[in-house]
This record gives C-alpha cells, structure tokens and sequence, in this order.
DNA sequence: ATGACTTAGTTCGAGACGTGATTTAACCTG
DNA sequence: CAGGTTAAATCACGTCTCGAACTAAGTCAT
C-alpha cells in the first residue's frame, strides 16, 4: 500500500548505490569483485556506481589482495572521516552524549547527571544545547546528524514530540525546542529502539535479521527488530514491553495500571520491592545515594546469609521469573531470533539471572519458539542507547545512498 | 539486509505494473489518468504498462465517464474472471473449503465437519484432496492457487510444516502431503494471520495500514498486520496471542504452560470455566453437542437471573477482562490502530462483551497508544479464513504484476 | 451542421541505466 | 621480456521513464 519505490531508472541507480554502500559499511573492505558477488550487479553497473561513491567521497580505496597471477583486486572502503555524527542518550538517571565517526568510533563523550533524579524536560533542552555545543567544537568532519534515545514514546506529526507517562512529559516537543539551539538534522526514538539499532549493527544481533532487545534501566522497555530494520507500530510506541499485564491487580504501576511487568523488573521496582521485603523481615533494608548503588547492595545482599540475604534473594528470583515470563511472552508473540537484555540495570542483574530466567522462559514459552530463539547479554554495554542513537543519520545516508 | 529489490531496468518495469495492478484492483475502476495521480507516473508510462495488463488479460476496459467537455476518460478494471482461487479453513471444529473469483467473490463452498472433535493430520489430507477436486470441477478459469488456513504454527523449510502445539500437530508436513494430491500452487499460513488479511482487504481493516485481529475460536491467536503486511517473525509463528502469560501459576492451558490468555478466553475455556462454576453453585450446567451451542447456551444463560445467571455472568465478565487485558499487552507493545475481534467465538461473545472489554483495555493500556486505537468487531463474518487464505496467491500475483 | 475548444490517450525523441562483450590495465611466471 | 591470468574500464545495445508533440473523441456556441 506504501507509495514509496522506484519509479525511474534515476531510482533505480540510487538503490543500487545505496545497496553497494550498505555491503561496503557492513561488510567492507569489499573489492569491486566481492561486490559483484554479493550484490548480483554486472561488473559494468559495480564499476559505474563505485565510481560515483568514489567521486562522492564517500568511499575510498584501501590497498590491494595480494595477486594470484593476475591483476590484483583493490579494496575498497566508506571512509568513516567524511563525515561524524552524535548520539544522546535521554536516560532517567543521566544524560549521555558521544560523538562518532561514519564507523560509529567514539570520538569524544560526555555525561550530565541529572539532577535530583527528576528529568525535567524544561532543563533537558538547555543541558542538551549546551553538551551538543561542546561536543561540535572539536569535530573534524561535516556533522551528518543528531540521534537521541528517549525514554518513552515519540510521535512524529511532523516533528517529533515525547510522551513519556512514566517520566512525567506530557507530549513534550523535543524536536521543536531543540530546533531553536541547533540546525542539524535530528532524529529522534525512542532508547530501547536505538539500543536496538546498535546492537543489531554491532552487538549481539549482527547475525539475525529478527531480534527483541530489552532496555531495563529504572524502568523496562523493549526495541523490536523485524527483518533487520525497527519496528515502530503506527507510532514508534512499539516495544513498550514493560507495561505487559502480568499479574491481574497486581502491583500499581507508575503508569497508572495495576500488575504492569515494569512494576516488578525495572530497577526502581526492583529497590522497592526489597524495601518491603527487607520491613517485612525486620532488617535495615538499605541506604543509597543513587538506583545503580541500590541495585548493587542488593544483589551483594543476596550472597550473605540469614534474613537479609533471604528476602534479596526471594526479590531476585520474582525479579528472574517476572522477566522470564515477559520474555515467553514476547518469544510466544513476536517469534524472535533472539532475546538479547540490555540496559544499565539489566546488564547488572542478568549475569546472576540468567539461569533462571532462561528455565522459566522454557517453562511458558511455545515449544517451537521457543527452540528458534536464544536469550543473551547486550554486548555493547551502557552506553549503546546513545551509539544507537547515532546510528539513524547514518542509517538514512546509507537508505539514500549519497 | 535482504537482497531482494530492482536491479535493472526490467525490474523497474515489473515493479510498476505491481503498482498499476495493485491499485486496480483495490481501488479500481479507475482511468488512465487516476492511475497518473495515484501513482505519480507519466502519462506516457502509464499508458504503456496498461497496454502491458490488457494484453496479458488481467485488466480490461470498463465503459467510459462521462465527458466534461473533452474526450471521455475510459475506465480500467481487474477482470476478476480471468483466474480463480481457493481457500481453505482447516479449523478446530469443521474444515471449510471456498472458491472465489479474482476479485474474492465466492463461487462456491464447501463444509466439512471434523469427525469426533479431533482434528487429526491423518484424516484432513484426504478430506481437503476431496473437496479440492470437488471443487475444481466447476471453475470457469485456470486456478490460481491454493491457500489454506491452518490452528499452528507454519515454518516454510522449505515446504509448509505445520506445528500446531494445542492441536496435536507435531511437524505435520502439511505442504508435501498435500502435494501427492494436487499439483496446484499450495499457499499455507496461519489461520489467524490470513483472517487479518482477509479482513485488511475487504473488511474492517480497509482504511489503516497497521492493526491487529483476534481470532477467537476453541483457541486464541492474533494476525498482525504492520505496514500494510503480514508481521510473520522469523518463522509465521508471530501471532501467538493466546500464549500470552496473564496470570502467574493461573489456570493449566492445552499448551502445556500455565496461565496462558487462552486458558481463560478460547471457547473451550470459556466452556470448561462455566461447568466448574455451575458445579461449584450446585447447578446443571449445560448439555450441548458441539462448543458453538455450548457458548450459545451459556450466553442464554447469563440473561436469566438465578443462580445460573450469576455464575454465567461471571464467567463472562471474567472472559471480557481477559480479552481486555490482552488487548492492552497488543495496545502497548505493538501500537496498533486498530484491533477487531474475530473468529465464530469472539463474534458471538464480543456484541455483548464489547462495552467490558473496551473499558478494561482502556485501564490497562498507556494512554497514547490507547488513544491512538480502537476495538472493534470483525466485518467479515466467520469465513474470513478461508476468504483471507485464498488471498494469498492473489497477493503473489498482484506481487509479480503478472 | 460546423468549427473552436477541451480533455484523454498515444507516439516520438532524448536521456539514463544495466548488461554482455570487448578492451585495457596490472600483476605473475618462466 | 613474452605469455598467461585476473581485475577493471569501456563500448554497443536494448529497455525504461519522461516531457513534448500529436492524435482522438468528446462538448458547446453559433
């Protein structure tokens, strides 16, 4: 039904520009005859449009395959200096924002706490423009684009406005706000979508083409791969995973329902629950400055003996079978490759978790779903919200192919 | 990622006669010059690639409009009579056989009852052979193709397997089984899936281009519809909305897990929740041949009041709030515009449910995505699986453009 | 009835593209 | 340095879409 497409032949060449860049950026360096392979392109139509990539800039020759009697192959490669792109990641805890190179290398980063664990979205705009400025300051390159990772849903009508329920921002327009401090071109998603961007491009789903990623930070959400590219839904609402009903009036959620995933596994949840656990118990519960030190007491906890270290230890395994029962959900539902779980509170619990989380995803899943797909650790770390957030200018250059 | 697409000029050539095509049959009858606005091409192309589809037989002319003072524009319509298909409905309670024109008229049909409630692989590849060659013997046009609609989950490897988990299907090799008996074109999907295409097409899904219909039956499913398209996942197995985990350590399902939707909303749970309710108020409960009067009886039941009445109406409202819960996981997770409650059991429960189940949904779901959707009854009736299954080779030629 | 006017549809020449065949380039071996 | 081998560029050709010119088929005023 789309009426997108090519219509003429001048379309034509542009996707097939587009479809050599692709294989260079993801698979390069390529020679003109690994080219030929993987694209199916005639040696005439491969030479023409590298030709154009190389006058371009885009692309440029990096040495020659040694010869096997005959003319020896020259590689080729993007040239990851023409242009850098930044990525900012909008988290409830702080904001991060990193520069790249084309390559997604790390040029330069920098971190703004936020303050009082309040995201404002009125003090967002300015703690942005003024990061953003620094961060040009030493580019070297044309700046291609800003990617930000939000937390909540983003609807584009045309510009891009929040919504984040759980973080209080009510249809707040970002995009318009920030169009006052800069004039690049800004993309803007949701953060477990870009989480998901960057680690299908260069984490742990390089190899599927159909993945979901769960984001658990001080709440749960989820990006969803769908033959390779993100699914956004009608809005880019899609992947909302932590507010799946799995308890009926069960616990209430910051959201407004009752029984919501993210009001048992989000690392807020998580603290609090072990706050009532730890009352019911007696003991002294714990005292930290921040969720990520909570989050660490807690899981310390677990270790030692007696009370204190039984009521961790029971949170920790309703936390376990909460998300494992999300993940069957998700695996019985969407029928993923893969399962992989991120984030900064993720990242922290699921390397004790995993077991059990897998045994109760076996337990509630499809057999045959379940026999398709595998759940694993994020392989990029923290800070892939904001290198997937980089990765949408990239992402339309290579759809453009210029 | 995918290596599909124009390559060259034929290609585009092909890709533009899909277009014309497809906008002819979903929209027509329409002139040559609606075709230039709707597709954006020249009035040069459009003249050539609709000599292309007459020539081919596909398309033919359809009276003329009349004039505004100039030469009258002559309408262009799919000539729905130059191919037949069929489509088939392989359902837990009966196997229902259809043939259509091109246009998805139906020609003729066909039912057969599945012997002793059990749908056995065994048994259901000689009666389709049987109903396919009776069918066949009337068709006025060459066959199309085949589409079957199937309770499981369908892996293409590279031959339909059908794995359908609460049926008892292990691996059935549905598409070489049937093979032996026909050597027409065999397209075999997921029943809930090719309703949701039937209904896109033709029914309550017209106008959006991302909704997602529940099929309700002795079972649960969903078809998604992204984009304009089937969501299928890796495999087709995307979909599995009964599977949906809606109460920890709740009611044992078919499948094997606890808590799954479909132990609370399928016909035969609805059936098996009334008997155990009756029973425990110390009244008859029900005696009916099949589930359709089973679920009949029950919703008769409910308008009388007594104690009969009140455990039927609590068995109902308890369906309307699972229903509703899981319509807010889809509402949330996958952002739909729309989704439409089908399937003989979801028509005959949802007139006097809707008004529950839109109110728990609304509870449930994050108010954006809520916002943004809506829940309705299917339009289509009870055949929409054998009418959406019988699209599927319609949409393989309006694919190719020929 | 006639001719001016209007709109629909076709034809024509130009420009762009991809392809297979041919030619040129760059290396190796003996 | 000649003969062989493989890579890359070039050429000639066919196909495509497009804008413009042209033909077809009506209406309307006179």
């Amino acid at each position: 039904m789309t009426d997108e497409g090519r219509r003429n032949v001048r379309d034509l060449r542009r996707a097939n520009r587009a479809r050599l860049l692709r294989q260079l950026y993801f698979h390069g360096p390529l020679s003109r005859q690994d080219l030929i392979q993987a694209t199916g392109l005639s040696s005439a139509s491969v030479s023409n449009v590298v030709a154009d990539l190389l006058d371009a800039g885009l692309v440029v020759e990096a040495g020659a395959v040694e010869s096997e009697g005959g003319r020896p192959r020259i590689l080729l490669r993007v040239d990851t200096s023409s242009f850098e792109v930044i990525g900012i990641d909008v988290g409830e805890t702080r904001i991060r924002l990193e520069r790249f190179d084309l390559g997604l290398g790390e040029l330069a980063a920098l971190d703004l706490p936020v303050i009082g664990g309040s995201l404002d979205p009125e003090a967002v705009v300015p703690a942005i423009a003024a990061g953003l400025a620094e961060l040009r300051a030493g580019a070297a390159a044309p700046l291609l684009g800003v990617g930000i990772g939000v937390p909540g849903i983003v609807q584009h009508q045309p510009y891009a406005v929040v919504h984040g329920q759980t973080v209080g921002w009510d249809a707040f327009p970002l995009e318009e706000r920030l169009r006052e401090h800069t004039e690049l071109p800004l993309f803007i998603d949701n953060g477990a979508t870009t989480m998901a961007q960057a680690e299908m491009w260069f984490g742990a789903g390089r190899d599927v083409d159909s993945a979901v990623f769960l984001l658990l930070g001080s709440g749960a959400g989820a990006g969803v791969i769908a033959d390779g590219a993100p699914f956004r839904g009608s809005t880019t609402s899609a992947g909302e995973w932590g507010h799946l009903n799995v308890q009926y009036q069960g616990r209430l959620c910051r959201c407004g329902a009752r029984g919501c995933l993210e009001a048992y596994v989000g690392a807020e949840a998580v603290i609090a629950r072990y706050a009532e656990a730890a009352q019911a118990a007696g003991s002294a519960g714990i005292d930290a400055s921040d969720e990520e030190e909570a989050l660490r007491l807690i899981l310390a906890a677990a270790e030692r003996s007696g009370r204190e270290g039984e009521a961790a230890r029971s949170v920790l395994d309703e936390t376990a079978v909460r998300i494992g029962v999300g993940i069957a959900d998700v695996v019985n539902f969407l029928n993923p490759q893969r399962v992989i779980i991120g984030g900064w509170a993720g990242l922290a619990l699921a390397p004790s978790l995993l077991p059990r989380i897998r045994e109760v995803v076996r337990a509630h899943a499809l057999r045959l779903p379940y026999s398709l797909t595998s759940v694993d650790l994020g392989a990029l770390g923290a800070d892939a919200v904001a290198r997937g957030a980089a990765t949408l200018p990239v992402a339309r250059l290579l759809e453009a192919g210029a």
